[in-house]
DNA sequence: TAAACTAAACTGACCAGTCGGTTTATTATT
DNA sequence: AATAATAAACCGACTGGTCAGTTTAGTTTA
């Protein structure tokens, strides 16, 4: 990685860090350079501004989890597995890094009222549903689903999937985030799949 | 009403709306100000500080949304019909003041990392999730609904109908609100209930 | 030697909360 | 009923602190 990427980088752990210890606007361009280790000088160096810095940092996870996506098996495998594959693909990363789930919160907040955060937003929501509607639409053609509105159901799976974004603000949660996924994924599947005829 | 009570209204709706439009942070006391028809000096007369109005905002509508929830029917009504009607009250109430939900949002967001905000909105959760739970248990009981456990099934749903509030967040959304609800529902439903046996 | 930094001081806009003062409503007194 | 006295409601200019972003003067790294 260049060393660019590496600043930038960098600057972009911190930041996360800080958004989710003090939301966007109450974290302080200071924050993130002591956060950093890197001094003011060096963070204006990469970015024009704070803003410029959140986006990037929207970015950045939107790229990751696209590679993500993309290195899940599509060939072979039946519709209602991938949806599972997906489910699971997401609670792992939750598992391992709940804080960007938090940090999203944030975003989802801000992009009800900036524009530049909303437009950011919709992208990656819109990839998400088309990528959920593509195993979907998948599923109905091969008969392993029984109809639905693809767009719709999508939509719905896209929700209830971010819902897991909940466990992160409440200390004592009686229910655990595995247990939510795999109890929204049967209701998913036993909505999805057709009943068995006798 | 006394006057105290309708000043103390006249207050959270300028509040409502400010903090839709400007997140909290962003909103300035003097916004409130403008858009109540108050006084900087009224406004400090009832509450003793802007934390405080909005958290008033917070308590203002949770008593509104029990109240509704308990003037639903509870004798002689499926559980599943029960469940409909939960639904239905909520996306009622999103098409009737879906700026209530864009303010949930960002109080979501807030109570990630503020202790105040949190208990608030984990009280609210909590007792939805037992208004739920109940439905459910009631429906498992009487054999309506397969064994689940109800206290995830209840999480499931609030997650589900909470997930209302992404459509304030995108203007152009291919799928609007009414089917959403319709479809997660279904969904929910086809996965409570007892397969029929053949 | 140019790009990539550091440290620290500075600017200017911004805003929660305060405070001295005024008006309106209520109660007590004659 | 008129007047006085008190309390409640209300006003808005001002203050003191905060913070994004800039600038400057120098140092290190490839």
């Amino acid at each position: 990685m260049s060393r660019k990427n590496q600043r930038k980088e960098q600057i972009l752990d911190a930041a996360l860090h800080v958004i989710v210890q003090n939301g966007y606007h109450q974290s302080r361009m200071d924050d993130i350079v002591s956060t950093s280790g890197l001094s003011k000088g060096s963070i204006y160096w990469y970015y024009k501004s704070k803003k410029d810095v959140y986006l990037d940092l929207v970015n950045h996870w939107v790229i990751r989890y696209s590679n993500s996506l993309l290195e899940l098996p599509k060939e072979d495998i039946s519709a209602g597995k991938q949806l599972n594959n997906l489910f699971e693909t997401f609670f792992n990363q939750f598992e391992k890094d709940p804080i960007v789930f938090k940090a999203l919160l944030e975003f989802w907040s801000l992009a009800g009222r900036d524009t530049e955060f909303n437009i950011k937003l919709e992208k990656v929501t819109h990839n998400f549903i088309q990528y959920i509607e593509s195993i979907i639409k998948k599923g109905v053609e091969s008969g392993e689903f029984k109809y639905v509105n693809p767009n719709i159901a999508a939509m719905s799976i896209m929700v209830v999937i971010e819902g897991i974004s909940w466990f992160t603000l409440f200390e004592k949660n009686s229910v655990s985030a595995k247990e939510y996924i795999e109890t929204v994924f049967e209701f998913i599947l036993s909505g999805l799949l057709k009943r068995i005829e006798s």
